[in-house]
DNA sequence: GTCTATAGCCAGATAGAC
DNA sequence: GTCTATCTGGCTATAGAC
């Protein structure tokens, strides 16, 4: 009776020993491929910095290209919502630019390296956007275009295209932190002055944006 | 006599030989530099689109690391001008916008991966930064700084830094080419269609720009 | 200058003890 | 599940003949 109990809490153990080690594992292998890309990062690093050895992310994840894209999978899963947010929700597309622009920076400063990763990622393997795109709750554009088309016949916006206006909110929004050295070098800024920036444009974004498109 | 004209019509041909074979390597080598990046270029790949085998790709540039820095530095010579006409030209602020949007695209199609390459290897070896601010002709904002600030005072464009504006810029166009991949994913578009969006982007970028920042 | 052959290293993956 | 030791292949780089 009591080997019994003892068996039971033995195996307790191990199940939250593996999950932590599984957790270890791709909480490593995402700081790892997100700053060093696939072809740059090394399956030896990433079993360091989970404090574990080679061997054992093979025991979990197989290979290095099932790990990765176990890492890649939960990046997208991250950025998704963030995404949807805008395309989906029921305030005015006024309101969400807002909410979007100033949302976004911090997102960013939680997952400083992820947009570049997957964009970075995807540029690399054109598979992966088949993949994503079967998944429910990949974005979807729908509803956003009949709301900016309502938008536009009523006269509160401008004529646009939704798509246009989707790329223009994304392409200000994310470009400063994908091309974050590029655009430091020619701003001649350093990390406190380029904070600055970035943290002025949660404002300046949407007012940009806004202007250009309100009708008054 | 004769043998002397022999021996230098074959040094002739040689140092054609030589100008092509080192032409041949660097047009190779940005191809699959600025396709795969650094760590995922193979220096076996470079010589097979080169026409010649790996020695020859040591012998012309030593090492892996600095057949990179000269498909890069050549890389970057080529977007810096592009930059500098936006930056540094006498025309207004309206036309510099309207000019380097619709020069930007056909820098694009003639350089695909270009942007892209650059931002990534930026953001993989910072030091290059500080490498490209020693030349001479990298882009400076001093000149655009004075000109937008001008501009605000004097009533023609609504108040703006010409950091944010700069950044908009950039952003606008060249997001688009960057994360295309995303960008097609979640408009849902293909090749072609993709192509429609970034053709009229020649003048919609311009105008949502000018919409927003000009005063009326 | 150009080639073939190979040295030397390093990374991903596996075998097998515990 | 976790470890050490090792295999195997692939890649950069060089030696040396022509």
């Amino acid at each position: 009776m009591l080997t019994k109990w003892l068996n039971y809490i033995v195996e307790k153990m191990e199940k939250v020993k593996d999950d932590n080690t599984e957790e270890q594992i791709l909480d490593a292998a995402k700081t790892v491929f997100q700053s060093k890309g696939m072809d740059g990062a090394r399956m030896q690093e990433i079993a360091d910095k989970a404090g574990i050895n080679k061997a054992m992310l093979h025991y979990y994840y197989r290979n290095k290209q099932l790990l990765f894209e176990a890492v890649f999978k939960n990046a997208f899963s991250l950025l998704a919502p963030q995404l949807n947010a805008i395309l989906n929700d029921d305030s005015s597309i006024e309101e969400k630019i807002k909410n979007f622009t100033s949302n976004y920076i911090s997102f960013v400063i939680k997952h400083p390296y992820l947009p570049n990763f997957i964009i970075q990622e995807l540029n690399r393997n054109q598979d992966f956007v088949l993949k994503l795109k079967e998944n429910k709750g990949f974005p979807n554009l729908d509803k956003f275009k009949k709301q900016v088309d309502t938008e536009v016949e009523n006269g509160i916006i401008k004529p646009i295209s939704a798509e246009q206006l989707f790329i223009n909110i994304l392409a200000l929004n994310i470009f400063p932190f994908v091309a974050k050295p590029l655009v430091m070098a020619l701003t001649n800024t350093n990390d406190k002055t380029y904070k600055n920036l970035m943290e002025e444009r949660q404002i300046e974004v949407s007012n940009f944006i806004i202007h250009s498109i309100k009708n008054t």
